[in-house]
DNA sequence: CTTCTGTATCGACGTTCTTCGATGTCGCTC
DNA sequence: GAGCGACATCGAAGAACGTCGATACAGAAG
């Protein structure tokens, strides 16, 4: 099979659960928790939050990893973060040719906004 | 000197730089990654977020700890996790005689939200 | 088919993190 | 002052993470 693009990997994809409450709104299951903590953990890390802003910022939300890989770390370690936000359901991966493009996942992004709208 | 409360210990507070556009809106520089980084770190744990949560939902956003410390850690586990939170500005803490109360940073949350926001 | 370029995977190393039991500190009460 | 309850800190053990060089894989080009 492919070892590519695959939109799941370890993790569920943009929607996994009925959460998106605000954080303040209702208390947090453990269960809840699980899967909303490792989308926080995917941008926990600088490499990946500028990987990601350098996505976010074209227009369309899509790069090719060749335009985006100058971010101070060798190449496995791009690959390896882009995995990583690939994985957490902020991204998305497709091949065109020679070339790998990574777009931001719809609605990856208001998930985590609601979460962290006032609840008030 | 106090061991409790202070406001800052490793990290910096609330505002720590001139960030807070959309991560879609302008690139994140090398500089500016790394204090948001340590932001979205704090809550990248289940145990932080149900605590976070566990005092955001109260009313004042203010809880005890005695009151919040039944999330299946011990309880040093759980005192770690609350000065991890403290130190990434998400929380603050005080002490009220023999008990200690967080609450919710004033615009910590805004501040997260403010990034994830839709940039078109 | 061979070579080249773009990207992913593998294996390893050092660092950081989560967790715990033991112990220390603060403030209240007797 | 002695004892107690609430919470923090210490030190250690195991797991997870970020990083790299080496290598494998895919598609294009010759």
């Amino acid at each position: 099979m492919s070892k590519l693009a695959s939109d799941s990997a370890t993790l569920a994809t943009v929607t996994p659960l009925g959460c998106c409450r605000p954080l303040g709104r209702e208390e947090l299951s453990a269960d809840d928790a699980e899967p909303i903590a490792a989308m926080f953990k995917a941008l926990s890390d600088p490499v990946r939050l500028r990987l990601f802003s350098k996505i976010a910022v074209r227009p369309g939300g899509e790069a090719c990893v060749c335009e985006i890989q100058d971010v101070g770390v060798s190449q496995p370690t791009v690959s390896h973060h882009l995995r990583k936000l690939r994985e957490a359901g902020l991204l998305l991966s497709e091949r065109r040719a020679s070339w790998v493009y990574y777009r931001v996942a719809p609605g990856a992004l208001s998930v985590m906004a609601g979460l962290l709208s006032q609840a008030d």
